[in-house]
DNA sequence: ATGGATGCAAAGCCTTTGCAAGCTT
DNA sequence: AAGCTTGCAAAGGCTTTGCATCCAT
């Protein structure tokens, strides 16, 4: 890893290699405060933008890339990993992955009847998933009008 | 519409029917400020936040939704038209649309095999469009190394 | 030594919201 | 009249950057 980066032009320090390697601890779209969380864990004294930074190069050396759900945030997926899409639950806000080999084979087809260069590509389903409909489905039978606009769960933005 | 409206308890209004009218006039992945322009250059009284609300609105009543490409703002799609996914072209960050019925057909069984209830689902490629390549081949073969970083085109993002 | 890396604080930007005043119904 | 809407300004929330200092090479 120091040497790959060497190549480019980067050093490795203390704090690079702590970010870098909690990343890939991670690994699965992390925020940046997600991580900027990890990484104090360990080292109290590394700042946000030391995380932030990092987690930007690990994208532009090519070890990760941006994916953004619906949640305001932009997240970071490592892109080792064999092409997959999202399910984002709109109630739990979890993220689940599926298997994208028989889909990215159809998109590289239309991007090639239409001239144009791919680079990446993202698939992201949105809606509810089981057990959150099962939830959902069970809270519906005990009581049809309890409280107005339980639905929406608010994903906690903390920093 | 109006009328529509009031079935779910909101009121019409110049500025409201004004900014729907925009909207769907403009139609395609507009992002807030875009519309307010829009707005604005028939109506200079209109606030932004009127036209934020009402993009919001439009939403809420199930006639657009959001979409998220790597250009940092939110876009609003009309949802009236048939499955569509996205280029986004990095260079010259257009966005082409291309038609999306066989991959939704896909994207529909997996969701079910994973017993996810699908609410909407977003398929986007980022790469390079075919003139921009043309553009950048071209450049590169009149000059090799003219001035650095010009192939990245930023978009303007004032308000 | 030197140029990249770090930390802190401060900007930037887009997105949301509080509130008083104005309009639909 | 009652309540939704509007406009303005201000607050939020995440993302970036300026800068002096520090450190890897």
């Amino acid at each position: 890893m120091r040497e790959f980066l060497k190549t480019k032009g980067y050093k490795m320090t203390p704090q690079r290699e702590l970010v870098f390697r909690s990343f890939f601890e991670l690994g699965e779209h992390v925020s940046v405060d997600e991580l900027f969380d990890r990484v104090r864990q360990i080292d109290k004294a590394v700042g946000y933008s030391t995380v932030w930074r990092n987690l930007k190069l690990i994208c532009e050396v090519g070890l990760a890339r941006e994916v953004n759900v619906g949640d305001g945030v932009t997240r970071y997926d490592r892109v080792t990993r064999k092409p997959h899409g999202h399910f984002y639950c709109v109630s739990c806000k979890s993220l689940l992955e599926f298997d994208l080999n028989e889909i990215a084979g159809r998109l590289a087809k239309v991007a090639t009847a239409e001239k144009f260069e791919t680079e990446s590509f993202k698939v992201e389903i949105e809606g509810v998933c089981k057990s959150c409909r099962d939830k959902e489905n069970r809270k519906t039978k005990r009581s049809l009008s309890e409280s107005p606009g339980v639905s929406k769960a608010k994903l906690s933005k903390k920093r």
